[in-house]
DNA sequence: TCACACATGTAACACGTTACATGATTTG
DNA sequence: CAAATCATGTAACGTGTTACATGTGTGA
């Protein structure tokens, strides 16, 4: 039940509506915790009810209107009881890793696409968290961000994800080339 | 829907009970794929029903007796076809990443306490697969290996987990250094 | 005019987690 | 003598996935 803790997480960055959120999730959470749109819309309703966020709707012209959330003190107390538990192994469930072991008895030539594709893929994101670390940066150097910025927290997550992707990359090329070698 | 399949996958390994099926995914499939216990007996029957696995009772003295299961050529198909199919993108779920991101509204003592055990934790799995690998090698070198072995497949995967758990320890040391840098 | 973005939601089902239950044997 | 290992299972509950439904505005 860390869906609950990444919604609050979330709302961190300054209240959104579900839709928002998702794309939020979309962006960058989903490197540490992925969610549908529907896990988010469920999980938001019960929050609310729990008093952990509150919802106000905002009207709008020509779109629907919507109800933008923002966490309350019991939110934020709830999360900062969270961070101080124990914390679980990740878990990792990769489609592409099960094809992988079973390789020998598979259409490998699919697979090697799949390698491919997969390695485009990595690459796309590491471009992206590139980018979103220019942005938070600002120009600054690494060590001045650190101590000045209000909130450090998402760009270690930040720094994560980057790391694994380009793990990804490294991964996926070395595997192409040990396909190669067997061949 | 690919605990089906990391099961069949499992078993190109070798027949398995249930228990060892458990044991198997503690140590490897892990990595790619996790599941509990009760996970996996429910599936080996779904799996023995559908007819993609085979049991049959093995007697024990002074223990309880064991269902092994065996892949059927049915099993080997579905597994052939679900190869061919394109892949969907990782899903991670890691707890300890949902409370960094909200770091700076958390109790920082404990979460570089939860790094270093993290930071322990990989350093072990990584002693493990660094052993495992040697084990499968059996003295070969890789490129010899690759050429002759049976299967290669529980190999790539191998290498995966390997370069996962650098990946992690890299992070956990780089976090714990920021973390120092800012303070 | 077709697709995409915005915005939310229901319903059904599949999958994952946790707690509990049982009971013999081996290892420290 | 206690704890861990072997071996399986039920039940209840919580989470995650998929499909569908609705309707307006904007850009190619």
């Amino acid at each position: 039940m860390a869906l609950r803790q990444a919604v609050l997480a979330a709302l961190l960055e300054g209240e959104a509506s579900g839709y928002q959120l998702a794309k939020r999730f979309d962006v960058s959470v989903s490197n540490f915790w992925s969610a549908t749109p529907q896990q988010l819309y469920r999980e938001l309703d019960r929050l609310e009810q729990d008093g952990m966020i509150e919802g106000r709707v905002v009207e709008q012209q020509g779109r629907p209107n919507k109800r933008v959330f923002t966490l309350t003190t019991a939110g934020r107390d709830h999360l900062h009881a969270f961070t101080a538990q124990p914390s679980k192994p990740t878990a990792i469930r990769d489609d592409l890793l099960v094809k992988i072991q079973a390789f020998d008895s598979t259409d490998q030539d699919a697979i090697r696409k799949q390698l491919l594709i997969r390695l485009e893929q990595a690459r796309q994101k590491l471009t992206l968290y590139d980018k979103l670390r220019d942005d938070l940066l600002a120009g600054q150097a690494e060590d001045t961000y650190l101590r000045t910025a209000d909130r450090i927290g998402p760009y270690l997550t930040l720094i994560g994800g980057r790391m694994f992707e380009q793990q990804n990359i490294a991964w996926c090329t070395t595997v192409l080339e040990l396909l190669d070698q067997r061949a």
